[in-house]
DNA sequence: CGATCAGTTGAGAATGGTCAAATTCGGTGG
DNA sequence: CCACCGAATTTGACCATTCTCAACTGATCG
C-alpha cells in the first residue's frame, strides 16, 4: 500500500516530558511512533492524572486529536521520541484514493479501543496486583511483537508515577503491589527492567488472554 | 448521504435479556438501536462482568464485532429491542462507493472510544458517588440528544447490578450511593426514572464536562 | 556535593466489599 | 381481587483493600 508512505514523510524528534498532544487545542497532528515511549492521559479539575494507554514504537497516536475539531485528550513524551508527523489530510485525501486506506486505518482504530476496553475491565474488576501484573504482560507482548522483549522480560523506562497513573492506584500502593508480585516469584521490576520471573503463573494470575491484542489486521474485503 | 440508507434495510427485533452480539464468535453483525436499551459487555474467567457502555435509541454498536475475525465482546438487551441489522459488506463495499462514509463510520468509531475512554477516567480517578453521578449525567445528555430525557431526568430501565457492572462497584455499595446522592439533594433514581434533584450542582460534583460527547459530526473534508 | 526525583516503609484512616437478612415491587395464576 | 413468587432493593455488622501522611533512603545530574 504505497499510500501508506506518505506517512512517513515528516519526521519529527521530542524531548522526555515534552506534550507532543495537548487536550482541547485545534489542529493537532497523529503520529507514529519510530523510537521512545509516550502515554495518552486526561486530567481531572482536581488536578488528579488518568493514563489511558502506553504508546511504544510502531503505534499510531492522536488520531482522534484529528477527527475531532479540539483534542479530547493528551500525550507525553516518556522519553527521548522519534516520531513521523501524520497530518489530516493525509488520511482523508487518501480515503478517496485508496478505499483500504480507509479500513486499514478503522481497523487501527478499533483495535486501540479494543486495548481501551481491555484496560477498563482491569479497572474495574480486578485487584491492584491483578492489575499491575496484566499492564506488564500486556506491555510485554506488545513489546515482542516489535522486537523489543520477550518472554524473559523487557526494558521499561516507566516510573511507579506512571504505573499509579494507568492503573488507578497511588505510586505508594503500586509500591507494595510490586514488592509483593516479586516476593511471590511473579515478576520483578527494578532498574528501568521487567523480567518476568514465572510466565506461566503470572498469565494464570492475571487471566491475560492475548486475544484483544492479536487480531490479524485488517480484513480486506 | 444515500449510502446511509442502505443500513436501515434489515430490522431486527430482541427480547429484554437476549444477548444481540456474542464474545468469541465469528460472523456477526453490528446494529443501530432503534428502540430499547442494550449494554456492551466482557467477562472474566471469575465470572465478573464489566459493562463497558450503555447503547441507547440511535447508536451504532457492534462495530469491533465485524471489524474483527471474532468478536471481542459480548452486546445484551436491557429491554426489548428494535434495531436495524447492519452487515459488514454494507459497510466495507460503501467505503469503495463513498470515501465520506469511512469518516462518517471511522468518526463515529472515535466518539465511541472516546467514551469508553472517559468511562476509564470514571473508574480509575473517581469516587464511587462521583462516578455514579457522572454516569447519571452521561445517560441524562445522551438521552435528550435522541429526545429521551432533559435536565429533570429520565426513564432507566437499569438495575442497580448493570449499574455496579458499569462502574466497578458492588451492587449493595451502588444501593448506598444512591442513597447518599439522594439524601444530598443531587439526584434520585427510583422506579426506573432518574430525576436530576439539583442539576447544576450535580454537575460540578462530579467534574461531568459534555465535551466528549458533543463533538460536532464528522468534519467532511 | 547539594538538589531533586524516584523509590521504600510504617501507622492509622477511609473507602468500598462481603455476608446475611429483611423488605418491597411487579407480575401471575387461581 | 388476592396470594404468592422471584427479582430487585435496602439495611446492618464486620472485614479487606487501598489511601494518606510522613519520614527516610537511594540514585542521578548538573
Amino acid at each position: 500500500m504505497e499510500t501508506l508512505a506518505r506517512f512517513h514523510r515528516r519526521r519529527r524528534t521530542f524531548l522526555s516530558g515534552h506534550e507532543m498532544i495537548n487536550h482541547g487545542e485545534r489542529n493537532q497532528s497523529a503520529f507514529i511512533l519510530a523510537k521512545g515511549w509516550a502515554f495518552s492521559f486526561k486530567v481531572l479539575p482536581t488536578g488528579e492524572r488518568q493514563i489511558v494507554d502506553f504508546q511504544i514504537p510502531g503505534d499510531f497516536l492522536g488520531l482522534r486529536s484529528i477527527l475531532f475539531r479540539t483534542a479530547d485528550h493528551s500525550v507525553e513524551a516518556v522519553t527521548d521520541i522519534e516520531a513521523s508527523e501524520v497530518l489530516a489530510s493525509d488520511i482523508f485525501e487518501g480515503f478517496a484514493r485508496a478505499p483500504r486506506l480507509a479500513t486499514a486505518v478503522l481497523w487501527a482504530a478499533s483495535r486501540d479501543e479494543a486495548m481501551v476496553v481491555e484496560h477498563l475491565v482491569n479497572l474495574g474488576r480486578r485487584s491492584a496486583e491483578e492489575r499491575m501484573a496484566h499492564l506488564l504482560l500486556e506491555l510485554g507482548a506488545r513489546l515482542k511483537l516489535v522486537g523489543g522483549g520477550d518472554r524473559t522480560g523487557f526494558d521499561c523506562p516507566l516510573t511507579q508515577y506512571h504505573l499509579a497513573d494507568a492503573l488507578g492506584l497511588s505510586a505508594v500502593h503500586v509500591n507494595r503491589v510490586l514488592r509483593q508480585l516479586r516476593e511471590d516469584g511473579l515478576v520483578t521490576f527494578r532498574q528501568r527492567r521487567v523480567v518476568f520471573d514465572d510466565f506461566e503463573r503470572l498469565k494464570v494470575f492475571a487471566a491475560f488472554d492475548t486475544e484483544y491484542l492479536d487480531q490479524e489486521g485488517p480484513l480486506l474485503h
